[in-house]
Formats: structure tokens, sequence, C-alpha cells
RNA sequence: GCGCCUGUAGCUCAACCGGAUAGAGCAACAGCCUUCUAAGCUGUAGGCCGGGGGUUCGAGUCCCUCCAGGCGCGCCA
């Protein structure tokens, strides 16, 4: 919906009688440009009208007269095809952007409502792999749309810092591990005793035995299990806060599994009381048979918690928390059986504001192992893109310095670190978040063509023109100057924006905004290709400035989104 | 076995909740920098939209079925 296509409506309205709102559902953008800049089929219109398409489009066509919005319409077949009058479409788009600023593409739809995203959410004491990024930056993203949209976002990281994992880590450490070597290098040495467990625990039901006995211990309080947990747990998320750093990502809350402990017991005094809670085979659950759903294990045979067990308690403490309009877990599909479950426990048990969660899925990262069949670490592939954007830096120095002059050690380091990580951050975004994604390094490492670098590399065009042009961006231009099909194509991609995020947000994509962006900044390499910005006539100068001002802005609110950096020069 | 998801160019992905001739990028080949950043632009080549039925004026999109792959299905998270 936009001034075009309600101006097209009115039009039809006015032709037909039918309701406006219901005609602007059939208005469509033609795939080929040349037929039109918007088009209306009459196919479904004839029916209630009941003439044929044809007839139909052609009379409504021997009605139209050039007004505001709409300079001409013509038939094709069924369909009536619009052009837009660019002068006044371009003069509405760019003043708007012009003058709303960076709150260009905002909303208040979600005014006064709190919507809490639960993302990231990494294991302790595990290593934090490209897999685990795909929920960070996609959780990430999801909250920039959301506060673009109005909403006040809580961003909450559900720590997997409890659970029969760390009995695992306690076993693993008490046997082989040492306190020297902890206090050396935390992470590494716990990474070293932990993969050790797991090699050795194969066929080992004993291991499995004492580490449920030191989860069991941790959770009654034992004061050796604490200690270690909690060294472990500091260790751990030291480490992911740096890299959270690093990414320029914050949370509201590190309220891992651990922090509900004191909220089980009466969760289950409750259920027990409601006679939701069943025994059966020696442990708890909850039946679901009547929903086509196995059974939810609330209570082990030995009485310890589940992982479920403290999403139930979580989501129960943070509605009386926050008080949220929406609550949405930004985890992988693997445990899309696991929400269903814990939604429909929630609603059993009369909460009416299960019916506010969403899950969030998203696909595997599959095939990421090394030559060696480990998984790869997040880290590593930072520092290799990283150290590849350097060398491209390097590669193209002297070209570089000849078009923007010496760019200094320090704004290299940071350039690197900004298309290294951008590259990274788009490659997962672009695509739509349900797919399974193949680790690919070439894939992640690219920088041309359908890259983040080269979003990226299109602001920085931007900056480059509005650095050159000596004189001031102003609204008051001569807007009939930018009547080429590029510069209209430019025009009609920033009069989406609003739109694009609001579809983003309603369907939890961050691929609407990175698919967009790219897009946009296609298009305006292919207008910088074909006309100049700068030492033009003046009023085409200031116009195509003005322009260019309003795609810098777009741009850089699109990678602000998704978490990269709008760079100045590159 | 049951359930959910995914099959589009050699590869990675689009296609605006049924519309006109299915679009990009990578890889390949051929061009374009004495003027705003060549991480760019232009061109060539590349397709039985997994197969088969159906609904419709109209299907990559909806329904059925088959095939292939992924994920899940009580004491892990």
């Amino acid at each position: 919906m936009n001034e075009v296509t309600r101006a097209i409506a009115d039009f039809i309205s006015g032709e037909t009688g039918l309701s406006a709102d219901e005609l602007h559902r059939w208005i469509e953008v033609p795939r080929d440009p040349q037929w039109g800049d918007y088009a209306f089929p009459c196919f479904t219109l004839s029916r209630t009208m009941k003439k044929s398409p044809q007839n139909l489009a052609r009379e409504i066509v021997l009605k139209f007269k050039p007004a505001g919005l709409l300079a001409d319409c013509t038939t094709a077949g069924a369909y009536i095809n619009f052009r837009i009058q660019r002068e006044v479409w371009a003069e509405i788009v760019l003043q708007r952007i012009f003058f709303e600023g960076p709150g260009y593409g905002q909303s208040l739809e979600g005014a006064g409502k709190r919507i809490l995203i639960e993302f990231s959410s990494p294991n302790i004491a595990k290593p934090f792999h490209v897999g685990h990024l795909r929920s960070t930056i996609i959780g990430h993203a999801l909250c920039q749309i959301f506060e673009r949209r109005g909403y006040d976002v809580v961003r909450l990281n559900h720590l997997g810092d409890w659970g029969k994992q760390f009995g695992e880590v306690i076993t693993a450490f008490k046997r082989w591990g040492s306190l020297e070597q902890l206090e050396a290098k935390p992470l590494k040495h716990l990474l070293e005793v932990y993969s050790r467990f797991h090699q050795e625990s194969k066929d080992e039901e004993p291991l499995h035995e004492e580490a449920r006995g030191w989860f069991r211990k941790l959770e009654e309080g034992d004061p050796e299990a604490r200690s270690l947990w909690s060294r472990f747990r500091e260790i751990s998320v030291e480490e992911f806060k740096r890299l959270y750093k690093f990414l320029g990502i914050t949370f509201d809350s590190y309220e891992g599994e651990s922090f509900y402990q004191d909220w089980l017991p009466g969760l289950i005094e409750r259920m027990r009381g409601t006679g939701l809670l069943i025994e059966s085979q020696g442990a708890w659950v909850v039946p679901l048979e009547a929903y086509q759903m196995p059974p939810a294990l609330i209570l082990k045979t030995d009485e310890a918690t589940l992982y479920l067990t403290r999403d139930i308690a979580a989501a129960e403490y943070r509605f009386e928390k926050w008080d949220f309009a929406k609550m949405i877990y930004v985890v992988g599909v693997p445990q899309r059986l696991h929400f269903q479950q814990l939604f429909k426990v929630l609603e059993l048990m009369g909460y009416e504001w299960s019916k506010r969660l969403a899950h969030v899925d998203f696909g595997h990262v599959l095939g990421m192992s090394t030559r060696r069949g480990e998984v790869v670490f997040l880290q590593d592939v930072i520092d290799e893109a990283v150290q590849r954007a350097e060398r491209v830096i390097e590669e193209r120095g002297e070209d570089k310095e000849a078009r923007i002059g010496k760019i200094l050690e320090k704004e290299r380091k940071n350039i690197a670190r900004a298309v290294g990580l951008g590259a990274i951050i788009f490659n997962d975004l672009r695509t739509k978040r349900t797919k399974d994604v193949e680790f690919d390094w070439d894939r992640i490492l690219g920088f041309e063509g359908a890259t983040g670098p080269y979003c990226q590399n299109a602001h920085v065009r931007c900056c480059g023109i509005m650095r050159k042009y000596s004189g001031e961006v102003m609204a008051a231009v001569d807007y009939g100057v930018l009547a080429s099909d590029e510069e209209l194509d430019l025009i009609k991609r920033l009069r989406e924006f609003p739109e694009v995020i609001e579809r983003a947000a309603a369907e939890y994509e961050p691929s609407v905004i990175a698919v967009y962006m790219l897009e946009l900044a296609m298009s305006f390499n292919v207008f910088l290709a074909r006309h100049r910005v700068l030492g033009e006539e003046k009023r085409v100068t200031q116009a195509r400035v003005l322009l260019t001002h309003g795609v810098k802005r777009v741009l850089a609110a699109c990678l602000e989104i998704l978490g990269m950096e709008a760079l100045e020069r590159m």
C-alpha cells in the first residue's frame, strides 16, 4: 500500500463502485517495467461485473484522465497497466525520507507493547560454533526489526547452564581435569575434558550414571558441585560476552536455565495439584495424546528436572516479570516438537498468554566439518574472514589509494573486521530462515556479487559522493530531472522500505530485509554506472544528491538492522 | 513405522500469501577504469520449477500421489 496503489484503487473504485480496499489487493507490480509501473488484472473483477476481462479493462481505461500520481494507463489483454507521474512520485518519496530522517521506515504499531525475544542461548562449557551463530544473528536482527515497529524489546539469553550436561562436565573434570590447568587456560581445558567425556562415555553406562549423580547433587545444592559449576559458568560467560561485544550484540538478561531452580519445586507442586501431572513408567509426564503429541516429560525417574520443566518455569517467571504482549524463541527447527509441547502444556495450565508465544525456528547448518572432522568454531570463521578481507585490501591498496587516499592502519583493521563479519552475517541472513544452510567456506568468504560486502560497498559509494559534494542537501530540488528508469527504480525501492520492515516483522524473517537491501544496492550500482551525480548541471546534481542521500539512509538502516557496520570507506 | 520440513540454471538462492515471457549471484567465456570507490558495470551461455495426476480463465505457488533428502518421535538440551 502506497500513494500510487491507493490512487489506482480509488480510480477503479470510482468506475466500478466496488470498495477500494477490496480492489487494492489485486494491484501488482508487472514483471517487466516496460509494461508499466503498476498493473491491475481484471480477471476476478470481470466475474462480479459480468463482462469479459478484456472489455472491462478497455472500458475502464477509456475513463482514465491523467491526474496526480497517475500519468498514463493502457491495456494489455486483461491487464490495466498504469504509469507513474515520476516527478510527483519522486517528490513524495524523497521528501518523506529527507524530513523523517532516521525515523523513515519506523512505525508505532508496537507502541506500548513489549516483546521478549529469546535468542543465542549457547550451552556453557561447549564451544560456540557456526551453528550457534544463526540464532544469535537472526535474533539480533529481529530485535532491531521490532524496535523499529515501536515495540519495547527485551533481549533474553537463555543460557544452557543447567542439566545433566553439567554432571558430565563435573564428572570429566573430577577424573581428568586439574585446577592448575583450569587457571592457566580456562575454556580450553574445559573443552578438553568435556570432549574426552564424550569419547569415553560412548558405551560406558557407569560414566553416565556418575554424571546423572553429579547433576542430582547440583540440584540438591551440594557445595562441591555448586562451586565447580559456578566456576565453569563464569569462564564460559566471560568468553561469550567477549564474542557478543565483537558482534555488537547486547542482552537485557542472562538468566539461563539455572536461574529457575528455586521456582521448580513450587511449579511441580502446582502441576501435581491440578492433576495435570501423572506418573508413567516411574517418571512424571503431561499426557498429550489428545493433541496428537507424545507425552511431555516433566520429571525423570530420579526426580531431576528437564529442559522442558525449566522452560515452563521460565515462561511463568517472565510473564510475571515483564507482562509481555509477545514472546518469541529463536531456536533451531529440531526443537519444534519441544515448543509445541511447551505451548500446549502452558495452555493446559490455563495461561491465556500461551497464545502470545511463538517458536521462530531456523534450519540447520549442514556439513560444517573441517578436514579433521570437527565442528567449525565461530572464532575460526571470523578470523579467516577478517584475514581474507585484509588480503583484499592489500591487493587493491594502490588502486584504492589513488581513488580515496591513504587509509590509516587503524582504519584498515576496522574495515577488515567489518567486511569479514559483514560477509558472514549476510550469508546467514539472506536465505529464508527455515532452510538448512550448507556450510561452505568459499561462499562465506566471498566478497563479490550477492554478498554483505557488496551491500556495504554500495553504502560506501553513497558516502564517497556525499563527502565530495560541497553544497547542502536540500529537499527543494527540481524533481523533474529525476526522469530516468534507473532513478524511478531507486525511488520505487526506497518507498518500499517501510513495508519491507513490516513484512519482516510479521513473518519473523530477517531475510526479507537482506534481500531488499541487496536489490537496493544493485539498483544503485546500476544507476551509478549510467549516470553521474556530481559535476552535472546544478539542478541535476542537487536532485541526484538528494536521491543518493535517500539511498544512503535506507542502506545504512538495513545494515544496522542486520547487525552489519555501515562503513564510510572501504 | 508415524509426524513435520525441503526439492527451482552445474553451485547457492529469489519469485511480493494464484497472475503476463520464472529472476539474481557464483563458477565459465567476452568486454568496460585520464571524471563521484572496479568489493563495480555490460554482454554471452545456462531451466520438463523432483515425477505424475487434479482444481482454475491462469499453478513454481493450492489439493492428491509417488520419489529423493533433512529433522523429530519420555528419562539429553
